[in-house]
DNA sequence: CATGAATGAGCCTTCATTCAT
DNA sequence: AATGAATGAAGGCTCATTCAT
């Protein structure tokens, strides 16, 4: 799952150190005070170097916020293409399992949620390509999911734009609620869902 | 339903004009080029004055941001109370008017909501308080709507809490999705998500 | 002695009313906060009227200053010329009587002091007049006065410009010590010196 | 003493050269053009550096003339007492050669002079406090001096605290009246007022 | 390579001053 | 004549960014 090293969860292990200390170091500080009230000189004294360094990996602050968004994005890319496509269990585990698995990242990452929506303005193009490309880039994976949980009696007949846009939505809203009221984990608010939308609890294959 | 006059949709007509040319006019700046990047000096001159008369109605350029979340959440606020508490329909059509007023309001004012999500950091307080009220303070009225919602079987039985919180995370998704794919209305959002939850389409009472 | 009316001390009584309001409140607004921090919007309230009006009486805030300086400047030189020039009394008598209302005058304005010290930088060409007028042009006068002291025996065999100059330095030190003590009068400091140099105590003429 | 370096006169060497530079500068244009009319920006080509780098060493532009202030009164409050109370020379020959390395001080320094008397309103409190410690703190120092001096025969019989007034009184009427005729030097005033006072000329300690 | 030191470009804000009523 | 409302012209200060060591 691209992790091994201990510390660090979303940053491609790939990353020198110098780079992964930069980017967290901005990530919390963006995230407590805002991409505004954040200057470079906090970000390099809270990351141990100065600020020439930074200007070294990074040609403006603006980059560094969105390599920040870039590198979640793309693990969380990867996280649900993983989850999603790979493996042998039946589509709503797997299902259950991407969006506990990015859940959980976001749990152990709440600042760069805190960062995405308090900064949204800064990266709205990599947002909205983000957006884009779950929508309508990825829809024929989402198709072939929803076309076989639909074979399976989870899910009631319904467009799978339709069934893609509410899930989208709420997604987005859990995500900006649990921001906002900055209690209890996005895991938990994903099982709420899952047990709210589909009644059995297993999600293990029904042994037919 | 307070507005008569051509233009403002949303702020309240008592506001005297130079005070709502700037807000309207910052409204549209910050949402076009977000807060960062709008000097007072283009408010200004968008609205037709120079920044000495800015400052005489703002404190500060953060000020006026935060008057407009202000004055927006306060005429929403209103909106949902007197939409949602007065009248005699049954309580799921005042909801849906107070939906659809409220969708409206929005899609009147597209701008704002740019605001709102692109510079959510810069008035993160006022948007925690209008989450909180929404959540807690007006659970009450929520309660009560429910329960009659309920009675009438409209809806399944659940948790007013768990059911706030859906439609809480539901509305700020499409909102924030319609702020990201800038196409469509809030309207008709509302309208799928009415015909979506409650088969009805009229909602008019049920003759019995 | 100029004043017949009962609250004006230093300006001609000649002053219409809102000219003399405008140039009181300045004068205290400029000995309490200095110039700098004086706004003309302050006196402008202080003086009971608005912004525009005071500039229908000054060209500018500097001219205000200025005008307080030369109005005290203009009337303290009416005081001595009448004081030590005209009058039967010896001549010793003469200066302590002329010093005297100078001092009260001062006693009587402690702010125009006040800001004659402060803002010295604002009106460096009056002072320099004026010192330059005491120095040089009324050295005639001086000159004859101090003769007659000497021919009196009052003071010791000293040249005119020497003994002006040691009377000068003692009067602007002792002005500017009393601004900054903030305490006693400058009447008897006056008196103080006289006592001091003259050691007869009553300095009326020498029944001889 | 303390000075070997050839252009500083009356900052410490100690002080690095920028922040020289800096005060140097500074002091220049505000004699010459009085704080108001000096911009930050005049300080930073004549100090031949940026504004920003000033911004580095002054957290505003009034520190730099507090400073100014603040760095002159500690040199001069040194050397007053270095002179004053060091040294096997008689208490008279002290004081003079206080009273005129202090006035060749200033004599160096015209431009501190300057500045301390046209923007005296921007640095009361230093001042004030400047000349309480003459008046106040120091008059152990002033009473045991002028004790000597009068065992010595050199002055009159007087309350301490009026000599102390007098002397304090002639050396600011001296100072003022030496930037306002911006002519001759402090040195040859106070030769005047020794040569005046003390009618010997030597002030070598009487040959018994 | 890392950094301390320096800076240029520019923003927000202020206030003396003006003008229409 | 008096003023409320409006503003132009600036000035202090900041901070992202660079460069010499």
């Amino acid at each position: 799952m691209a992790k091994t090293k201990d510390n660090p969860t979303w940053l491609d292990n790939d990353l020198n150190d110098r780079l992964y200390q930069i980017l967290k170091a901005a990530e919390i500080l963006f995230a407590e005070k805002s991409f505004r009230y954040t200057e470079v000189s906090d970000i390099a004294q809270s990351a141990g170097m100065s600020k020439a360094t930074i200007y070294k990996y990074f040609t403006s602050k603006d980059q560094i916020l969105l390599r920040i968004v870039e590198e979640n994005f793309k693990y969380i890319r990867d996280l649900v293409v993983l989850k999603l496509l790979t493996g042998t269990e039946p589509p709503l585990q797997r299902l259950k399992t991407a969006a506990l698995e990015v859940a959980a990242h976001f749990d152990k990452n709440r600042s760069f949620v805190h960062v995405l929506i308090k900064d949204a303005g800064e990266c709205m193009p990599e947002i909205q390509r983000m957006h884009h490309s779950i929508m309508n880039a990825n829809s024929k994976i989402a198709d072939a999911l929803f076309a076989s949980l639909k074979q399976e009696g989870e899910i009631t007949d319904m467009a799978g734009a339709d069934l893609l846009r509410i899930v989208s939505d709420i997604c987005i809203g859990a995500l900006y609620s649990w921001v906002l009221s900055d209690s209890g984990t996005l895991v938990s608010s994903v099982e709420f869902y899952f047990k709210l939308l589909f009644k059995d609890a297993s999600h293990t294959r029904p042994a037919s």
